[in-house]
DNA sequence: GTTACTTGTTAGTGAGTAGTAACATGCCAG
DNA sequence: CTGGCATGTTACTACTCACTAACAAGTAAC
């Protein structure tokens, strides 16, 4: 038999249905995937998913909250010792390299579509702000160079969902266009600070 | 009787089903919102929704297009005769004030995390790239400084729906921190063009 | 090898879904 | 005032959905 088919335990089934979660709801979001879906590909009934999570709305707030750390962690992990636009600059280089997985990136904008639902709007909230709490930290920059560093990253998700990899026109290789993080701190705010 | 319930010109129904499935999109998306929702608000059946619009997924292309269309028209209509950084200083005022009314900003993000279905992406794609080319044009400026315009406004669709106006933590008064234009054209591309 | 426990399935519910076809209603031109 | 057309509804289909309860199967300890 090509299928094993042994019992997994709880630990092993819930952190492979959350593998399998990811890329089916960086795709769908929320509404657009069925728990189905998910548990045909985990090998499973679509009841033990229930079983193992709640509800799909607390599945898809799990797989959300751990492409977020999957970034945050990324980038802290990248910035090392440094700090201030070093830190920035290797934070940048780290978040432009996964556009190779679009899988953390498309979760973070399917948080953020779905966030008109409360439970996910707090948990999204509370993942971004970690997010910021992060660049900030180990930056030490001011909160207009995070501001800026993060939007760049909002552009990147988005860019992530049209796949503008296979797009050859001048707005797309302007949008692609990589930015010198050394002259960030040029951004400044209205109310100096 | 209350309820005139005449008929109306199936333009005019049209205006306003598309009036009405804006706001609902705006904050269900593509999939979390039903026709049926839609069409119990504009106060007819169902099934005359799909006459006049064929399917869900073309009247959802045709909302969405529209908001980049608002957006990028108000954008253009504020610059005005101006060009170069007070285009751009005028444009950002505009899409900031915006905030007010989330709808169209909650639209271009919901495009955009619906944008694995091909027909929705190729529509996304190609408002996105009209509101690129309308910035570039009327300012005249580098893509770099076009794509980090663009960046901010992203994050401000991301903070609209995380609802950040009502968050009074230091994460969230950052993400607020206005932009000081003038300072834009600082952020240079690593490539040198 | 039986007990106790965890992993997993079967089978179902009730509600909601997008989309269709056939019919009704109001309105305007002649 | 009537014929024809545009606006709208009724009624339905075939299906999918999230979620539950009750039961089965594997596994480890003793």
């Amino acid at each position: 038999m090509a299928t094993v088919s042994k019992k997994m335990t709880a630990d092993e089934r819930r952190a492979q249905i959350l593998a399998v979660a990811a890329e089916e709801f960086a795709l769908g979001g929320l509404h657009g995937t069925s728990t189905e879906t998910i548990a045909r590909r985990a090998e499973i009934t679509q009841a033990y998913v229930f079983r193992l999570f709640g509800s799909k709305k607390a599945l898809f707030i799990q797989v959300v909250q751990r492409a977020f750390e999957q970034l945050t962690g990324a980038m802290r992990e990248a910035a090392g010792d440094r700090t201030g636009l070093e830190a920035l600059s290797a934070m940048g280089l780290t978040y432009d390299s996964l556009l190779g997985d679009r899988t953390a990136l498309l979760l973070q904008l399917q948080g953020f579509a779905a966030a008109s639902e409360p439970e996910v709007r707090d948990a999204v909230r509370d993942s971004f702000a970690r997010m910021w709490g992060t660049v900030a930290d180990t930056t030490g920059l001011e909160p207009v160079t995070v501001k800026s560093f993060l939007a760049f990253g909002m552009l990147l998700n988005n860019s992530a969902a049209l796949e503008l990899r296979d797009v050859d026109e001048p707005w797309a290789l302007g949008v692609r266009t990589r930015i010198q993080p050394g002259l960030f701190t040029h951004i400044t705010s209205e109310t100096n600070q």
